[in-house]
DNA sequence: TAGTATT
């Protein structure tokens, strides 16, 4: 089917409303397909505008390579198209951050200064929006080789005009050097400069998890709504990925036209619960974060900001939890933006066009799966707990208990999670969690048959 | 001084 030699490319610059069915009449000139697999977010399903694809004979790879590649530009996008194997298909470590240039370089003389060294597979400045050098650029050799002997004689060789120390040359971030970055500019973002803060890495996982599910949410919801809304989400869910306080300071409003409505949105006024729970089977998307028993988590805990109920009112308040009154906001201003978009787009169905809320029965987990919580906002229906538990693990069941006659919640209910690391992670950090005027009551669920103590 | 994306 496949050669054993066959290329998997990497294709960028797709259109995100370009499915697998819509490239492959593109790509098929080339030769016949083997595999054609549009990149998608895996939690939210939200198309990437890439795709990886397999001819099956070698030639074929390389005759498209060369026909497509910066050789054309698909509908809607500023840049070209671009056709090139795939990372995974690439030996060894090759490709170079270079820092310390002046902004006077072009891709051309950082070309020129590391040709000496080896071939050079790319080579691109990195510029702002207007054009102006961000004074660091990415390098590309064939291989390893040649990159290690660019850094050996490059690296801190000389001060470029403009530049305020010496020339950086080094390999670029893997993926997860790359994560951490994005988490360190959280961290500075949010003002947590102490060393203390720096233990914050519960916070930043939890953090970058619950914008995750947020974006989700949105991008969900978006789906009923205007492309306006769409495009919103898919901003604050390039927001999320990298500025978690950026998403936080700025609410959806100003895609919203203004018409004179001036209601500020409140989470009690409209709530976000119809959201449909449309993540992942049974509409519940895992999320990898798992504080359970890590030190970071623990390290959140015993910095003298312990969130605890008997805790003064007046105590200091936990970033974490501000974090969580930002998204709160966030989500409460979305209903608001709805209700300002849609008379723009008549075309759009109104809110009657979302389907009915799925409601999940409440489902038990394994003993000590399960957890209990009290105080909760009234606005709180299923959806709102369900996010808010996801980050600890996976969930089977979120339920708000509701009064039968009134349909308003109890303001309690239960979350049960498939096993018992990921409930207890969740009392530990969300037990005494402050959302308004409340402090959430969370321990593991009483077994039916226990005593009642009262 | 870290890109437009890499299962």
């Amino acid at each position: 089917m496949k050669e054993p030699d066959a290329i998997k490319l990497f294709i960028g610059q797709i259109p995100r409303n370009l499915e697998e069915k819509d490239l492959k009449p593109i790509f098929e000139q080339f030769g016949k397909i083997y595999e054609l697999t549009v990149i998608k977010d895996k939690y939210t399903g939200m198309h990437k505008g890439c795709a990886f694809l397999t001819y099956c004979a070698r030639e074929s790879a390389l005759k498209a390579q060369s026909a497509l590649h910066e050789q054309k530009t698909l509908p809607g996008m500023n840049r070209p198209i671009q056709v090139k194997p795939a990372d995974s298909e690439s030996r060894g470590d090759r490709k170079l951050f270079v820092g310390m240039l002046g902004k006077q370089q072009t891709d051309e003389d950082v070309r020129k200064m590391f040709e000496p060294f080896g071939s050079i597979d790319e080579c691109t400045v990195l510029r702002g929006p207007d054009g102006t050098s961000k004074g660091c650029a990415f390098v590309k050799f064939q291989t390893h080789a040649e990159a290690q002997a660019a850094i050996n004689a490059l690296h801190g060789s000389r001060t470029l005009p403009g530049a305020s120390s010496s020339l950086v040359v080094k390999f670029a971030d893997t993926e997860k050097e790359r994560g951490l970055r994005r988490m360190q500019q959280v961290a500075n973002q949010l003002g947590m400069f102490s060393p203390i803060a720096l233990q914050f890495g519960a916070y930043s996982a939890y953090t970058q998890a619950l914008m995750q599910q947020q974006a989700a949410l949105v991008a969900a919801h978006s789906a009923y709504l205007s492309p306006m809304a769409t495009m919103a989400a898919v901003q604050m869910q390039q927001m999320a990925a990298i500025n978690p306080s950026a998403l936080i300071a700025t609410p959806i409003t100003p895609i919203t036209p203004s018409s004179g409505t001036s209601t500020p949105p409140t989470i009690a006024a409209t709530p976000v619960s119809a959201i449909p729970a449309t993540l992942g089977v049974n509409g519940y998307s895992p999320v990898p974060t798992q504080p359970a028993g890590q030190p970071a988590s623990d390290a959140l805990y015993t910095n003298g900001v312990h969130p605890y109920p008997a805790q003064s009112p007046a105590a200091p308040v936990d970033p974490l939890q501000q974090a969580y009154a930002g998204m709160q906001h966030y989500t409460a201003a979305y209903p608001a933006a709805y209700g300002l978009v849609s008379p723009a787009f008549p075309q759009q169905p109104a809110i009657i066009a979302q389907p009915p809320p799925q409601q999940q029965q409440q489902r038990e987990g394994p003993e000590g799966c399960n957890i209990f919580i009290y105080h909760l906002p009234q606005e709180f229906t299923d959806a709102e707990i369900l996010q808010m538990f996801l980050p600890f693990g996976n969930v089977i069941s979120a339920k708000v208990f509701v009064d039968r006659a009134t349909n308003q919640s109890k303001c309690f209910g239960f979350v049960s999670f498939d096993n018992p690391a990921s409930a207890q992670a969740a009392i530990q950090a969300m037990n005494g969690f402050q959302i308004g005027m409340k402090r959430l009551k969370v321990q593991l669920k009483r077994p039916k048959d226990a005593n009642r103590p009262y």
